[in-house]
DNA sequence: CGAGACATTGAACTGAATCAAAGCCTGTGG
DNA sequence: CCACAGGCTTTGATTCAGTTCAATGTCTCG
C-alpha cells in the first residue's frame, strides 16, 4: 500500500517462483529446511505450536499478504509449523536478495517492518481474548477480526465473508475445547448477531457484536501488500 | 550482539537523550504523543491492554534490551500502555532518524527485524501458556522463561536471578486470579522447584520444572543490545 | 451406499474464579 | 520506638464457566 511501483519492482525482481500446497498441507515446520522468505498469495493458513501433550495452540491464522520468514520461524524450535487450511498459493522470494534490498532501500525496510509490527499488534490482541475474556466474548471479538482483516482485503460483502475455518480451528485458538465453541457459537445465533453457513461468514449485527465484545478495530491497520 | 563497532556508532549518532521513569509510572498512552523510539536501559516494565470491564492482560514484560516504537504502540488504539515495573532508564532516539540509518544499513536493519522477530517468538509462546496449558504449567513455564531471559542478559547468578513482580503482575499476564497464582506458586515451592523471595527468583530444580511443563529455550534467542 | 469427518447435544465433573477474612510486611509520622 | 495505614499475601468456602466423556446426528464424496 505504501509502495510504489518501483518499489514493487525491486520486490519482484528478487522473487524466485511461487508454489502450491494444498489444504491440511504442512507449508513449514521444524524438518523443512531453506532460508526463503514467502508470501501468501491466496487462501488461508495457520501457524501452529504443537504441545507434548497433543495440545494444539494455533497462535495466527494467515491469509492475502501474510509475509513468512522462513529462516526465522525454523529457529523457534519443535512443535511450530505453519499449515495451509485451505488450498494456498505462495510467493518464493530468496532471504539473501531479499535482505540485501531490504537494506538497500529504506521505503521497503519499512514495509517489511510495518508487516512484522501489524502482526504483532495481532498477537496482542489475540492475547487479550484468550487471557481475560470470556468463551463468548473470545469468539464475538474473533469473528469481528477476522471479518474486518478480510474486509481491508477486499475479500468481504457488506455483511459477510469467505470462512473456511472449521469450529476446531476456533477451538485452538481461542484455548477452548470444540464443544464449548459450539455451543457458544449456537448462541451467538440465536441471538441474531452472527450465522457461519456454506463456507461463509455472515455478520449480522456488527453494533450489537462490537458492543458486546469491546471491538475496536484501530488495532487492525491497512498494510503493505506485495 | 551482531553489531560491530561501526553500527553501534552509527545507533549512538542518533541518539537524542535518555529518560527516567519511576516505578509504577506510565511510559507511554494513548494520551502520550511523539514519534520517537526507545531502549530499555536498565529495570523493568510491562505492556498491557486494559478492558473496559477494568480485567487487564500484560502481554510482555520488557527488559534490558527492548525496543519501544512510540509511534507504533500508539497506533493500537486506546486500553494500551507501557508502565513502569521498578524505576527505569529509556535510551531516546529520533525515529526519522533512526529510520534513514535503518534504511541506509543494511546490517542494522537486520538487527532491528531480528529485535522485532524474537520478541514475537516469546509471544508465541506466552500464548500457548495461556491458551493450552494448565495454570502450574503456565507458572512453571513463565518462571523459566524469565529466569532464562535474565541470564541470557548477564543478570544471573547460578541459580537465581531478580524479580521484581508481585504476584498480581503474574496473575494479569497469565490470565489467572491472583488468588490461584499464590496457590500454585506455593505447591510449586513445596514440590521444592522454585522459591521467590526478596525480590529474588530461586529456581531450585531446572530439570523437573522444564521436563513438567515442556520448556524448551529456543525460541529465546539471543537479541543484538544497544 | 457407506465411510469418515464434522457438528450437535446432554450429563457429570473439575480447575479456576469469586467472595470473604485474616495475616504480614514496610514505611511514615507522631 | 511504637502505632497504624496501605499494599501485598495467604487461606478457606463456595460457585461457575468451561472441560470431558459419551452418544447421536448430518453432510460430503468416492
Amino acid at each position: 500500500m505504501p509502495l510504489d511501483h518501483e518499489e514493487l519492482e525491486a520486490i519482484q525482481s528478487v522473487r524466485t517462483g511461487s508454489r502450491h500446497v494444498r489444504a491440511g498441507e504442512v507449508i513449514l515446520d521444524h524438518e523443512t529446511d531453506g532460508e526463503e522468505c514467502m508470501t501468501l498469495f491466496s487462501g488461508w493458513a495457520m501457524r501452529q505450536r504443537a504441545l507434548e501433550s497433543g495440545k494444539v495452540q494455533i497462535t495466527s491464522f494467515l491469509m492475502a499478504g501474510s509475509f513468512i520468514d522462513a529462516g526465522f520461524e525454523l529457529a523457534n524450535g519443535d512443535g511450530y509449523s505453519i499449515e495451509a487450511i485451505t488450498d494456498v498459493e505462495l510467493c518464493l522470494f530468496s532471504a539473501a536478495d531479499l535482505k540485501k534490498r531490504f537494506g538497500a532501500n529504506a521505503v521497503l525496510s519499512r514495509a517489511l517492518a510495518t508487516l512484522a509490527q501489524s502482526e504483532e499488534a495481532l498477537l496482542f490482541e489475540h492475547m487479550t481474548d484468550i487471557g481475560r475474556r470470556s468463551a463468548m466474548e473470545r469468539l464475538a471479538h474473533f469473528l469481528l477480526e477476522t471479518y474486518t482483516r478480510q474486509k481491508m482485503l477486499g475479500m468481504a460483502g457488506n455483511d459477510y465473508c469467505p470462512f473456511p475455518l472449521r469450529q476446531h480451528h476456533l477451538a485452538d485458538a481461542m484455548g477452548l475445547s470444540f464443544e464449548h465453541v459450539n455451543r457458544m457459537l449456537k448462541e451467538l445465533k440465536e441471538k441474531g448477531w452472527v450465522a457461519i453457513s456454506g463456507g461463509r461468514l455472515y455478520i449480522m449485527d456488527f453494533a450489537s457484536l462490537g458492543r458486546y465484545c469491546d471491538f475496536d478495530d484501530s488495532y487492525l491497520r491497512p498494510r503493505p501488500i506485495f
